[in-house]
DNA sequence: TATGCTGTTATATACTATATATAACAGTTA
DNA sequence: TAACTGTTATATATAGTATATAACAGCATA
């Protein structure tokens, strides 16, 4: 599994591996019900220490992106690919929160928002 | 001066008095070279530690919307408020980046990302 | 110059989150 | 039984946040 942790970044480790996680699982590159390394494994190959691994597999577990069973291990749970595109979609309007508060503390409008989507989004998917 | 503090929030204190401040600055309701309270003022009016209000003018000053004198106080600092709305563009941008990367791991459209935008901007600013 | 404002610095304490290490315990499978 | 899984408990360490207090220093003015 590739996971990169970044020490001098300001998000606590257990936090960066559960975003890894979940966007390895959102991608597909994790499919359902495919099993997760063990939580001393992973502790190993990342180097760091074996609660801080449970701790992200604990938060994934409650949040339902993953099962884990005593003495057998992690797996991805099996969703369904409508809660995933809700739960990504979910993610678009906490940046459209961000955006809103941002403009709103300096008077950039609706439409100027608008007209720098439409312009980064033309560049990025060259139409 | 009107700032309200969350207790509940995980926000720190001295970040939301930072936002608020920033805030108040933007939309013209602090001036330029206006006097903030005193740091002893503002941590009496608020219930609010002294070295607390301290940690946040500090960073203020640091990221230069305000200026202190030893002695004399805090004023808003002469800047431009046209870097400041560069500085909160590109702030936007960075979360335009990031929408676009997400609705296209999961075919979601401009027009659906267009869509949502009004839909929350509306109910945001009562439209 | 004395008073009363400003901010500054230092010290101590406290709580929480994060992260580590270690050991013992418990379930699963071969 | 052996060798994997995860679980729980304990202890320790560090950093960030927040508080309280006291002493220090600059500024303005009566």
């Amino acid at each position: 599994m590739r996971i990169i942790i970044s020490n001098s970044c300001d998000v606590p480790i257990y936090e960066q591996i559960k975003q890894a996680i979940i966007n390895q699982i959102l991608t597909g590159e994790l499919e359902e019900n495919e099993s997760l390394p063990s939580i001393r494994n992973l502790a190993k190959d990342i180097r760091i220490s074996v609660m801080t691994i449970k701790k992200a597999y604990d938060e994934l577990e409650q949040e339902g992106y993953i099962i884990t069973r005593q003495g057998k291990g992690s797996f991805v749970s099996s969703k369904n690919l409508e809660f995933i595109k809700e739960e990504k979609q979910k993610q678009i309007e906490e940046h459209i929160f961000k955006i809103i508060e941002i403009a709103n503390q300096c008077d950039i409008t609706k439409s100027e928002i608008i007209d720098l989507f439409e312009y980064i989004y033309g560049s990025e998917n060259n139409e």
